[in-house]
RNA sequence: GGCGGUGUAGCUCAGCUGGUUAGAGCAUACGGCUCAUAUCCGUAAUGUCCGGGGUUCAAGUCCCUGCACCGCCA
């Protein structure tokens, strides 16, 4: 039986559209279902929409429609993006499901039986647009420290979930798994958080109504990120111990953006050790892009519109730029000067070249009928041991989501081949006949190297390795197994590659 | 204010437990090849490794201190 792999991304506010901050998470989080999924892992992906909420109450109402129509409305978008995306998932969660909305109000009933959850009364000022208390002491002048604007004093009757109860439990267990909360620098973040105390967290709201009624008490909609984070449960099918439940909890790994880690490695955690649930294996929370330097925002109008990118520069090299660009972890710019040189430099001059000029000259020398290979020299088997590394090198890079590192270590390879041609002078060994076989070795092994990179770099960029493979006149094998040295099979067609990304000049 | 982090070539960054001439990619200059998307390969140059002090036979790497920037919390 395969093994599991199962990873989620944060389910997606309905109240904001796609912007590249949410095509960055998703399609990390696609490439390393890909990977997986090439690795032989039986990969549940997931990902979702968070539809509840003061603020799309607010929002539907001011566009005269149902929260339910602004939220089907902005959720095609975020599915139209993700299907140009290339995204993998093989599960869309929406917080308005049936299947969701029964898992929350087990969960709850469950807790609050268990003595976890409490009625009491909340008193403090609130922030409606940000639909958060804050204490006397975090307000600024008055107002929202987040948003800046007023905020009103409310009190409310609501229920509580016993936080602090869990601070020693979950401080004992981030110490004693160092992997849970990455990179190191959130972790330390959080274990400080830990450290200063848990307060009882108010999971309840009585001021509107768009959310799940609490069980027993419809007066109270449950908070939303009580309602969101229950999300990676109830895809599966909980409270039923499905065949999915069974097989995929706990997580693999929860990517995140690090604006929503408190949520995922505070809050979800301790929700789940009240309900007597395992944990997540794993929380990456990546960084944020700044765009041409200046912070994203909505009144700098320089939001980033993923489908304009995918427009002016295709799907693959923005897949390759946000992952390549910068560490996940770490913040990073977005511009289209770096994305231009990304593209010039890595896909067209080195990655694309390399499979045209190789390609080229197979049809040349062979008719485009693969040979044999004779025996490997030193540089052949050179190419060969530097392909072979590289497929151990991704791996460890990927299982710490160190996506960047990962396409170095592929680049590497690619960088090999070009030298590897340019020693190797295919066009000399030509020009004398008794060369042919060696001709043939080297055309062989420069083939085959690119093979394999296309094969790991399928989880990357899959429209352009699907072409790539396609000249290469591979079939499908296309898995950890196709990955071995030595899958390419003589007298195999190939077929000169078109440019698999033209340069962008000016 | 408390805690944590960062400061290394023009740019973005690697440099683990201290040890030969401090590295990579991009950009720059020069040279080479011609199979290829004017692409590829090679060579070169540039660094007070933030400032100051200290430990050590030896510090970008450890300690102290100052400055600058960033994150989390308050």
């Amino acid at each position: 039986m395969k093994p599991a792999f199962y990873l989620t991304t944060p389910i997606y506010y309905v109240n904001d559209v796609p912007h590249i901050g949410h095509a960055y998470t998703t399609v990390a989080a696609d490439v390393l279902a890909r990977y997986k999924r090439l690795m032989g892992y039986d990969v549940y992906f997931l990902t979702g929409s968070d539809e509840h909420g003061q603020k799309v109450e607010k929002a539907a109402t001011t566009a005269g429609e149902t929260p339910l129509e602004l939220a089907d409305r902005v959720v095609k978008r975020f599915q139209a993006l993700w299907e140009r995306l290339g995204i993998s998932n093989n599960d869309f969660i929406r917080t308005t499901q049936e299947r969701h909305k029964k898992g929350v109000a087990h969960i709850f009933k469950d807790i609050l039986e268990k003595g976890d959850i409490y009625l009491g009364e909340y008193e403090d000022w609130y922030c409606t647009p940000c639909e958060t208390f804050w204490t006397e002491t975090q307000l600024i002048d008055g107002r929202c420290p987040d948003c800046n604007r007023p905020v009103e004093k409310l009190k409310e009757e609501s229920y509580f979930f016993r936080m602090s109860k869990y601070q020693d439990q979950l401080l004992a267990h981030i110490e004693s798994h160092p992997d849970f909360i990455q990179p190191k620098s959130k972790r330390n973040e959080i274990i400080s958080f830990v450290k200063e105390g848990l307060r009882d967290l108010s999971i309840s709201r009585t001021t509107f109504t768009w959310g799940i009624p609490v069980p027993d008490n419809d007066r109270h909609v449950i908070y939303v990120w009580f309602d969101a984070l229950t999300n990676y449960i109830t895809a599966l099918g909980y409270p039923e111990a499905t065949d999915d439940y069974k097989r995929f909890w706990p997580v693999n790994v929860h990517l995140i953006g690090k604006d929503i880690l408190r949520f995922h490695a505070v809050y979800w955690p301790t929700f789940l050790m009240a309900a007597g649930l395992p944990l997540p294996e794993k929380v990456f929370a990546h960084g944020w892009w700044t765009i041409e330097g200046q912070k994203m925002s909505k009144s700098l109008q320089n939001v980033v519109e993923p489908n304009m990118l995918i427009d002016k520069y295709g799907v693959d090299a923005v897949r390759y730029f946000l992952l390549r660009e910068v560490p996940f972890g770490l913040d990073g710019d977005f511009s289209h000067a770096s994305l231009v040189q990304r593209i010039n430099s890595d896909l067209a001059n080195d990655l694309g070249n390399l499979l045209s000029r190789s390609t080229a000259m197979a049809v040349k020398y062979f008719n485009g009928i693969l040979p044999a290979p004779a025996v490997l020299n030193e540089s052949d088997l050179a190419l060969k041991r530097r392909t072979e590394e590289m497929i151990a090198t991704v791996d460890g890079c990927l299982n710490d989501m160190a996506f960047s590192k990962a396409l170095q270590a592929i680049w590497e390879v690619i960088s090999a081949g070009n030298k590897y041609i340019d020693e190797s002078a295919p066009w000399t060994l030509a020009k004398d006949p008794a060369l042919k076989e060696r001709l043939a070795t080297v055309m062989y092994c420069l083939l085959e190297s690119q093979r394999i990179v296309h094969i790991i770099l399928s989880a990357f960029l899959p429209a352009t390795a699907e072409k790539a493979l396609d000249s290469l006149g591979c079939g499908e094998e296309r898995s950890l197994v196709g990955m071995a040295w030595g899958g390419l099979r003589e007298g195999t067609t190939i077929t000169k590659a078109e440019a698999l990304f033209p340069r962008i000049e000016g």
